[in-house]
This record gives C-alpha cells, structure tokens and sequence, in this order.
DNA sequence: AAATTACATTAGAAGCTTTCTAAATTATTG
DNA sequence: CAATAATTTAGAAAGCTTCTAATGTAATTT
C-alpha cells in the first residue's frame, strides 16, 4: 500500500498543493499514482483516463499536469523532440533514455556521483542537476 | 583562424561527411561555424541564411541541420518543449541552461566529473551521458 | 560537353503536440 | 441556498517539424 493512493489521500494531497480537488483532478492524480513511478505523456494520461470511464478532456489533462508539476507534485522531462513527460518520482535522481525505444527509466540518485560541477554563472543559482544516460542496444 | 572556415574547408568537410556540397549545405555551414560554438535552432538559422542573401528554404535548413547531426556535424539538443537546438560544439561536454531565459552554454567536459555511474541495462550500452546543469536567477 | 542519373531543394500542405478562448459547469464561501 | 470564484470544455489556433511531389542541380557516364 503506497503513499497517496486511497481517495481521502489523494483529495488531501491535492488540497496541501493549493487545488481544489474536482474529480477531474481526483481521477487523473488517481492513475498518475496507480503502479509505481511512471513517466506519463498527456496523451497516455487522456486515454488512460477514458478508458477508466473518466470523461476528461485533453485541455484539463495538460491544465492538470503542469499545475501538478508548478506544485511540485510531478516533474516535467523533455528529452526528445515533440512530446513531453512528466516523472510521478519528484525525489531526487536520474534517467536512463533508451534511444531505440523513446523510453525513460529512473535511475536512483545515490547510483550516479557528480563529484564537481562548474560554480553557477553570474548571479544564477544551481536549481537541478540532471543527468540523462542515453543507453542503445544496436 | 579557426577551423573549417574557409569555403574550401567546408566544401572538404561536406564531402568527408557524405554531403554533396550544394550552395545551400556550404552556406549554412559557414553560418553554422562563424563564431565559436553556437546552439541553433532551425528558425536562428533559417533567418541568417535569409539575411546573408542565401534564399533558402525552411525545409532544407531542417533537412541540412538532421543530415549535419547524423553525420557527426552536430550535436541536437532538447531541453524544454517545442524546440530543438542543434550545437556546433560536437566534442564531449556539457550545458547549463538557464531557466529564465531557455538559453544554453556549453561547460567544458572537464568541469564536470561524474564519478560512479549504473551500468547499462539488458543488452544496452551507454551512448552518452548528458549533464544539464539548470540554473536560474531570481 | 551533352546526356543521364541520382540526389537536393522547394512551396505549400499536413501532422502533431500544446495552448488559447469564451462559454458552461462546479466547488467553495457567506 | 445564493453568490462568487475557480475549473472544465470543445473547438479553434498556434508553433514547430515533417511530408509531398514537382522542379532544379551536382555528379557520372557516354
């Protein structure tokens, strides 16, 4: 039994994140934290939630995911062209990219050291550190 | 005088690749290599050409810059949505990007040690390893 | 150097993901 | 329960990239 995967879970959740907690919100949350960490298009989301009988349209699951992600509740990740992912694992760590597939996979960070990185230029700050091992099979 | 410069150097560099040096390959490639590593996107380019009275197509900068990347010319790189930047600096390195303004610059392959990485899935092996150190201002 | 052949370029259409708009609906507050 | 503010929605629009098929150009052959 995972964390924020009962309905009272879930309505908390998004009420400590500042959202009102509609049932479009419920049931997209619902299935982004049904299975373990996931690596969600809109798309997949959508259709994942049709198929749960969930009529939601794709403007709201876009709304839904970048104010989940502007909350800290996903993390958003482009890597290749055209599409984007959102990572329901907002804990520190990296990403395998298999090339061949399109396809991302978490890597735990205490699996990857980063033992020296440039000071940040100008007057920025280092808000994150990704690293992506694009890996291939050929 | 750096390298690959001159319009027989870029004629030669074409060719090497497998490129037939046609007027619109060897202009953009001029534009690509004038002045240091450069992170261009299709439109940056495309507008170059135009100013520099090379009538070019939008479609042939696309297709130039995908041969260049398959060819070894260049690197592409996605970092946020919508658009790809393809860079002029193809030897081992990494970027910051800044978050405020979606811009890149290139760290040095020597500012960044990556001490302990996972070893490849499956039958994978390791293509690459991007560092994508996100800074931001505020 | 002309003819042939293979490759490259092009304008415009089409595709795909994402965002916008303005109207309708729903959650929350008083 | 009424009033208010936030949310959802369908469809249009936007933005970048790719496709198409007709035209042009470089390389090769004769």
């Amino acid at each position: 039994m995972k964390n924020g995967r009962t309905y009272a879970e879930i309505i908390d959740r998004l009420r400590q994140a500042g959202l009102r907690p509609t049932r479009q919100r419920i049931a997209l949350a619902g299935l982004m934290y049904s299975g373990g960490d996931r690596h969600l298009s809109a798309e997949i989301l959508h259709g994942e939630a049709l198929r749960a009988r969930v009529p939601v349209s794709l403007a709201t699951v876009y709304n839904s995911l970048h104010q989940f992600t502007a909350r800290g509740l996903l993390r958003e990740i482009v890597i290749d062209g055209g599409r984007s992912y959102f990572d329901t694992n907002v804990s520190d760590h990296h990403h395998f990219y298999f090339e061949n597939e399109g396809r991302l996979e978490d890597i735990p960070a205490e699996d990857v050291v980063v033992a020296a990185l440039p000071k940040a230029p100008g007057r920025t700050r280092i808000s994150r550190v990704d690293v992506i091992v694009r890996v291939r099979e050929d």
